[in-house]
Parts: C-alpha cells; structure tokens; sequence
DNA sequence: ATCTGTGAAGCACTTCACAGCG
DNA sequence: CGCTGTGAAGTGCTTCACAGAT
C-alpha cells in the first residue's frame, strides 16, 4: 500500500525538480500532495534512510532513488489487445512514452482494422497473439476490447506468460497468483460519486 | 470505504440478473469478486437487511436496493472541459449513458474546435463556462485538458458549483471540502504495477 | 441443513511524539 | 533550532464465529 503513493511522490519530485527547488521537507511534500508528514518520512523509511535531519529531503537524489525502487528507470513493453475507438485513443496517447511505457504491439478481430499501420506499428490478427508475444515478449499487457471478451484476452496474455495487465473492461477479473491486473475504469468512479452527490443533493448534511 | 465497493457488488448482480439467476449467496457473489463473503455481509448490512437466512439474497431485489443506495437510479447530467483527442474520445465513448451519465455540455479553447457539433452537442468556448453552467447546470465535471492548467479548471468548476469531479489530469488536486474528485490515470497505474514487474523480473520471490 | 447479520477479535495502516542528527 | 526516522499508540477496516431465522 506503500508502493500506491511512491508514485505520487515521485511524480510531485518530478514537478518541483522542474521548478528548480534542490530540497523539500516531508511537511512541503505533504501539503502538496494532501498526505500527512508522517505518511511520507514512514513511507520513505520503508526502503531507506533518504532525508538529511535539519534539512530535508534532496529533490533530484530523492526521485532517483523512488525511480529506482519503483522501476521507472527502464523501457517497459507493452502490447495493445483492441484497437477501438478506445484502443485507437490508447495508442495516440502521448503520456505513456514519456514515463517509459511504450505500445510496441496491437491486436484487434476486426478485419477492416487488422493490417493498418498505425504510427509505428502494425495492427496484427488476435489469431496471432501468442506466436507474436512468444516471438518478441512484452511486460505489460493493455486489454481494451469488449466487456463480452476481455476474461478470454486476460487468460490468453496470462499464458503468454504476461505478469501485469492494465484493463480497460468493467468487468470482475479472474487471474493466478503473481499476475497484476490494474482497472482503468471511468464508469466505476462516476458510480462512486453519485453516492456522494446523493447525499450533497440536499445540502443539508 | 464500503461505498467503493457497492459499485462492484451492483455491477456483479447485473450479470448474475442477466443470466437469469434469481437469488444469489455471500458466497458465490464473494467468489465471482475475490472479496470474502463475510466482507459482503457486513457491507450490506450497514445499509439493511436485504438478504433471508439459510436463501440468500434475491438478485433483482438487492441489486435494485443498491442502485437506490448508490444514486444509480437517476440520469446525471455531466459537462466535459477539453475537447481535444482524449476529450473526443470520452465524448464518444458508448459505456456512460447506459448507466445514467450523461455529456450534455462540452469545452475547449482551441478556436478550431469551439463551435463543432459534435454528436447532439455544440463545443463551446472555456471562457463560457462559468455562465453556461449557471444556465444549465450540472452534476459533474469531467476535466480532460493538459496538466498545466487541469488546476485552473477544476476551480472554475468548484466555483460554478460542481460538487463531484472526473479527472483524467496526471496531477494531485487541490480542492475544498464537499468537493469529490477522482482520478482516471492510467499512467499512475502503470508506474504502480511497474514496482512488481521489478520484483517479478527474478522469479524467485 | 443453510446462510444471514453481527458483536468480538484480529490485523493493518496511520498518526503521534520524541530521540537524535545536522 | 529544524526536520528526519521510528517505536508506540491509535484508528479503522477485515475476518471470525456463532446465534438466529427459514
């Protein structure tokens, strides 16, 4: 749970590295980031002695250090299985190569799609997802296909032997042990919402 | 905490409803979940008594109470600010308005963009935002433009009223209490499950 | 016999508060 | 004097286990 809000960390580091400032205490980071000082300087300590007493933590040392625990000091490969509407919007998104993230393969059933070109790759058969992954292995696996079919792609990339997915299907997931899956799920956040709204309705508390 | 898992429990029972099953136990919707049965009882019962001992819980029945519950029962009416790829591609996306939520209003700044139609909705300009929402008011904003000024944005919203925030800006956000925001951050997700990948790399745990 | 609803126990995460270093 | 790192205390969520209802 700790490992939730490293990136936090390392994403707020990264703005003030940005901004120039060298050293920021748990108390400025915290304020930030809405988490309390003790949060971060208990979070921090799980993996290190990082801050200096008196001073504070140094900014560039500190991101490095949580870059390094988090392992966003590498490429990662990932491959796209559904090139929708939301597929397509997936794969011209410019904020994942930036964070080392980058779609190097896609899949979708769709005649019409599969053989395009889009950027710079080519859209391949579903048919030919596992000889594909077997021939040049990804570490992440993008599931942005139909509800209806998106257990079946799940258990497809599991015996590719892909160890974490980010799922884009509402659905409940069924995986072994030791495989990550990570919902990115828009619906399921406005549904928590309306219960607040509910109740902000009459405002009234 | 209870409440970011109604959603699940409602989602699971529209299934179960759809296949025609009529009464359901702790056990088996806990299975379809991976959340312990004793987890969902004691959800439940913080909102009632829906289900009859040594039965279960009558599938149409609870999943209607829940609905109740969670606000799911009614339209919400919803304005999108940023119009641009990730912005279009919400607007297009077919999974909001089958569960109550709806764009009824959309923003931009890009002159090129401001005075689209765009299904059933005209683009406006941001700078029209304050007054378009005191005309026709909304339940919640949807906030799709770049980082930098995603702050900015969502305080116009919290000054036009918005009371519940759908936010798709990589940053941490600052807002007033009785303000809900959530996060969709796909990038977020991946630097989280990036941490185990690492761990993964060696197979031996 | 089966399965719910729930007090009580257990566990985990968060906050406190202070010793110790710079 | 300021701020970290950390045991100890506090808080809240989860699981247990069983009385009670059908």
């Amino acid at each position: 749970m700790v490992v939730e809000r490293l990136p936090l960390y390392a994403r707020a580091l990264a703005l003030l590295q940005y901004e120039g400032q060298e050293v920021v205490s748990s108390a400025e980071l915290g304020e930030r980031l809405r988490v309390t000082p003790a949060q971060i300087r208990k979070d921090l300590s799980y993996f290190g002695r990082f801050g200096k007493q008196g001073r504070g933590y140094n900014v560039s040392k500190l991101l490095e250090e949580l870059r390094l625990i988090l392992g966003l000091d590498r490429q990662w490969r990932m491959a796209l299985i559904g090139v929708g509407k939301l597929g397509r919007a997936i794969l011209e998104y410019g904020g994942f190569a930036p964070q080392g993230f980058r779609i190097v393969q896609a899949f979708d059933v769709n005649p019409d799609i599969v053989g395009k070109e889009l950027g710079a790759l080519v859209v391949r058969d579903v048919s030919e997802l596992e000889p594909a992954l077997a021939a040049e292995p990804v570490d992440i696996g993008i599931v942005a296909v139909p509800a209806q079919v998106a257990q079946q792609i799940i258990d497809a990339l599991v015996r590719c032997g892909v160890k974490a997915i980010l799922n884009y299907a509402p659905i409940p997931v069924h995986k072994p042990p030791g495989v990550e899956v990570r919902p990115v799920d828009p619906v399921l956040q406005l549904q928590r919402m309306a219960y607040y709204l509910k109740s902000l309705a009459i405002p009234t508390k």
